[in-house]
DNA sequence: GTCTATAACGAGATAGAC
DNA sequence: GTCTATCTCGTTATAGAC
């Protein structure tokens, strides 16, 4: 590669080169923003702290998503891209469902091994101070993961896996908030140990290993 | 009273006057400053939000907490206090360990209905953004509860109105987490019912009535 | 696409009068 | 104790050069 300032050479050759800037540095933007949020919250990082880990400027980042609102809504939707991706990977290995049901939960204990707390979770906690189109997609992440955990709950029941009282919606919404609860408190105290623990009397109530 | 505007009458006409405001101005902003936390987060809110609330100015507040890690500090120190006279009151009660642990899920719903977040489940998603008097403050919280939830648990247990598998001390993190779990779920939906539903199953988890 | 420069505002905090 | 006035800094956001 020739030693040349990024500062004096253009970067983009061609309009595909561009097009494959664009979206890299839209997509480190997006990498080095959602970590920021799930440590520290939306409320508490700005456009300077992203700006200056890429070494790109503020400028820059308004070029790619206008407003901090615009920025959190990629955020969300991205990471609930990914997360039903990875529900859907889940189903795809066809394990039972408290097989399911343990990477599931796993899903959560590696984001607490990144030390942070789960984007969903901390957008719950600032809720109040979202804008509405971030709140909207809170809902819709909370909601997608309920449902599919009731799919599973309730095939788990069916097959004699899986043993719970009340419906297999209401079931997977504890599943949810306790899965979360437990991000929120181990987080301080640092390390998965925590998590795993509480993570495992959830499910083993389920399955009857308790 | 004399129509005299306020900012032309002293206000503390005697030494003992004078102590009872500064007491009654400071619980008025401690008070107003906890629900702001509660609702919008440590990060989510302004000395110039308590002072516009309050109808005082922003200097005004800095006599009383020089720093807002000050107002943070004292803030978690007044909710800790209240909150373990609380469970003494609980423990006052003379109920049985099962409606011990009603009693102290009521204790998260009434938060609830306030529309609020535990102060401190709020604080722990902030954790990483806060100075380090507050995180401590933070741990010690979410301990004594988890040192009150194991002792009724233990006494539960003899007595035989309790069953769980393991140890009294991860059972009570298990409830712990999953009620800061169930309020920051429940938050955004609005309403106690998705809280309600999550602590009945929680708790019916350990008196059996599953 | 990224830069420099700057606008416009709000934050936490202090000084000094009353 | 509370005020007015001010400071300094960080924030989101925009304009215009390259």
């Amino acid at each position: 590669m020739p030693l040349m300032p990024a500062s004096t050479r253009t970067r983009t050759d061609t309009p595909a080169a561009a097009d494959r800037q664009r979206a890299d540095t839209r997509s480190a933007i997006l990498d080095t923003s959602e970590r920021l949020v799930q440590v520290r919250g939306f409320n508490g990082f700005s456009y300077g702290d992203v700006a200056g880990e890429l070494a790109i400027t503020k400028a820059a980042l308004h070029y790619h998503f206008p407003s901090k609102a615009d920025l959190g809504e990629a955020l969300i939707t991205r990471y609930a891209e990914r997360f039903a991706a990875a529900l859907a990977a889940i189903d795809a290995d066809g394990g039972a469902a408290p097989a399911k049901l343990d990477a599931y939960a796993d899903l959560y204990a590696a984001v607490l091994r990144e030390e942070r707390m789960c984007l969903c979770g901390m957008l719950a906690a600032e809720y109040q101070t979202l804008p509405d189109p971030i709140r909207v997609a809170v809902i819709d992440f909370l909601d997608a993961n309920e449902v599919w955990l009731a799919r599973v709950l309730e095939s788990g029941r069916d097959a004699g896996t899986l043993h719970f009282a009340g419906s297999a919606a209401d079931t997977g919404q504890s599943i949810v908030s306790g899965l979360e609860g437990a991000l929120l408190v181990a987080r301080p105290y640092g390390g998965v140990e925590r998590f795993e623990t509480a993570a495992r009397r959830l499910l083993a109530g389920l399955t009857g290993t308790a």
